[in-house]
DNA sequence: TAAAATAGGATAAACAAGGTCTTCAAATTA
DNA sequence: TAATTTGAAGACCTTGTTTATCCTATTTTA
């Protein structure tokens, strides 16, 4: 199934509501899982493996937490789905070259590397700088609809 | 993870398979299988639902198999692998308009709603007409190959 | 009758999504 | 300075789902 997985969206949502806090905030895993709605611990076993993987940096006890080191535009969407799921990789033709024996032959592989260079050249270019512009245009368009009736 | 199904992938190879025959041949499983390297049982399986879902008409008893019943310029890579993964699901948020409730605020979720339009767009030009021209210049090539010294 | 599709169940292995519990580090307080 | 508290780190566990097969009958038809 082509389907993100839980780990990456989660890893993603995550990363984005840190690169919105001001810089420097270090931000605890419970209030980034309470504003995100993802289940504390699970989210804390994402950030550890974020944290070994150089995308924040955590800080233990009272008033710790996770900032970010990177800056939101040398984070992009292709990064963290690769950190989390490792390499993408549309069909085990390409895996590596030369995994495939009918690399030669077969005329679908031909197809998949293509579609798979233009996937990660898409996700390559967004990063969390160009996710922040939209998430403002949204968040400021949610706001104006701040009518009586209105659910998180 | 982002990668094709087995069950997609042997679809996609026997049915070009087929497209690569002269029209109107019947071709039994294990004659496809053996082409291909697939399990025979399993690609049986396979070709039970594709004939089920009207890629192909299936003749029972001796002599019997499997055609196509559309035509190579008809079947699109996206055909097949819908047929065998359902709908092409590049992340939750996008399973069906209004399933997912952060919707509205969530940046990400244009991202992956473009990224996909991208992905099933291109999939959807790859008809196994044009993969058939790719085999062709392939299979020559490796024909041409056949001479004593000559890697890729 | 023998070859071949049909139908389906059984399977083991991998993976996904989450939870629990103990340990370690830093800050606060007594 | 020692004890307490807060919160991340890390290791392990659970449960369900998906994948990729295999296998064994049961039709069907040349």
């Amino acid at each position: 199934m082509f389907r993100l997985s839980k780990a990456a969206e989660y890893a993603i949502r995550g990363i984005l509501y840190l690169s919105l806090k001001p810089e420097g905030d270090i931000c605890g895993i419970y209030e980034i899982a309470k504003a995100q709605d993802i289940p504390t611990s699970y989210l804390a076993k994402l950030f550890q493996s974020l944290a070994r993987k150089g995308f924040v940096k955590s800080y233990r006890g009272v008033e710790g937490g996770f900032i970010l080191t990177k800056r939101p535009k040398d984070i992009s969407l292709l990064d963290i789905i690769e950190a989390m799921e490792g390499r993408i990789c549309l069909n085990n033709c390409l895996i590596y070259a030369g995994y495939c024996q009918r690399d030669e032959v077969c005329p679908v592989h031909d197809v998949w590397k293509e579609a798979q260079h233009r996937l990660l050249d898409y996700l390559k270019g967004c990063t969390l700088e160009v996710i922040a512009k939209t998430a403002k245009i949204k968040t400021e368009r949610a706001k104006n609809k701040l009518s009586p009736k209105n659910r998180h």
